[in-house]
DNA sequence: TTGAAAAGTTCCATTTTAGAACCTATATTG
DNA sequence: CAATATAGGTTCTAAAATGGAACTTTTCAA
C-alpha cells in the first residue's frame, strides 16, 4: 500500500498520520504554538528548505490546521496561523514532548518544563478518565467498535 | 537541514519526532498496541512493504521501542513487543485518535469509542494538571527552560 | 518430496527530499 | 532614480527514501 492510501482505512489515527504523520508536519506545528507565523521565520527556525515548507503549508491550509492570512495590505505577505482545528492538536504535541523529556533527555534532564498558568505550579500534564478522574495508561481502555462502524454494519445488513 | 539532524535540536519533541515522526513507525506501534507480534501479521494489518516493515521495525528494536524475542525455539522467528519505553508511547497515540475522531470522522461518528477498565464507563481520556487537576488546553501552560537547558547555561558562565 | 509459511534480503523503478538557483513584488538605501 | 534587500515563493537537479516484485533460508505439514 502506499502510504497516500492509508487515510482510507476506518480509523482515526490513520487518517490523522495522513496528514501530520511525516517528516517536519508536526515541527512546523510545534512552531505555530510557539507563535511564529511567518513563512521566512519558519524557515529561519527549523532549517526547512523553501520547496518543503511550502509544501507543507499548503497541506495544512488545505486541510483547515492553519489559515494563511495577509498581514500587509500593500505586499503579497502572509501570515499562518493556528485553526481552532489545529490548537486541538496540542495534547498530541504535549504528548510527544513529555514522552522526549522522559525518555530522551540527556544527563542533565529535561529541556522544558511545564506552568499552569491558572494555577501558577510546575505540571506535568496526565491523562485522565473523563469519568472517574483517574489515571490512564497503556492498556487501562478497552477500544469499541463506535458508531462510525456500527452505523456502517447495520446499513450493510439493511441492504 | 537533513531530516537526519533535527534530534541534534534541544527539543524533546524532535527527539521524539526524529524516531517515530515519519510514514508508517506510528502505525507500527499502534498495531503493537492491539497485539499484533509477528512480522507476518504487521504486513497483512498494515499493508505495508517488506522492506520498509524491517527497516522500521529495526529501528523501533535499536531505539527500545520494541524488543525481538524469538517464539520458536526451533526456528529463527521472533516476536516483536513493546517495552516500557514503548508503551509509554500510549498517550500518543490517543491524543492523534481522540483529535481524528472528532476532526475526521464521516458523518456516521467516530470509528472507535474508549471504555475505561476500571471504572467500567465510557470515556474521552482528557489531559489535566496534575497539581490542581484542572482540564488543560492549548495556551494553559508556559514554557520555562528545564534543566537540561539551565544546566548547560551555567557550566558555559563558568567556563 | 513437495509445498507452504515465516522472516527476511535484494533489486529496480518511482517518489520524495535537500540544496541551490531563480523569480516577482515591494521597501530601503545611496 | 538605480541598486540592493526582503518576503514569499517556484524551478531544477542530485541524492535518499519508498513501493513492488522476486528471491533466500529454514522449518513444519501433507
Amino acid at each position: 500500500m502506499k502510504w497516500e492510501d492509508v487515510d482510507s482505512q476506518n480509523c482515526s489515527m490513520a487518517r490523522g498520520l495522513a496528514i501530520f504523520g511525516d517528516r517536519w508536519t508536526l515541527l512546523i506545528i510545534r512552531e505555530c504554538f510557539r507563535r511564529v507565523r511567518r513563512f521566512s521565520d519558519f524557515q529561519k527556525s527549523l532549517g526547512i528548505t523553501k520547496h518543503r515548507l511550502s509544501n507543507r503549508l499548503t497541506r495544512l491550509v488545505d486541510e483547515g490546521i492553519l489559515t494563511k492570512v495577509p498581514y500587509d495590505d500593500s505586499a503579497k505577505r502572509f501570515e499562518y496561523r493556528l485553526t481552532d482545528k489545529g490548537l486541538e492538536l496540542y495534547p498530541i504535541l504535549m504528548s510527544v514532548a513529555l514522552w522526549g523529556d522522559k525518555w530522551l533527555s540527556d544527563e542533565d534532564g529535561a529541556p522544558v518544563i511545564y506552568r499552569h498558568k491558572s494555577c501558577g505550579e510546575i505540571t506535568q500534564p496526565k491523562f485522565v478518565c473523563d469519568c472517574c478522574g483517574d489515571d490512564i495508561h497503556a492498556r487501562d481502555i478497552d477500544a469499541i467498535a463506535g458508531p462510525g462502524v456500527t452505523k456502517k454494519l447495520a446499513s450493510n445488513i439493511k441492504a
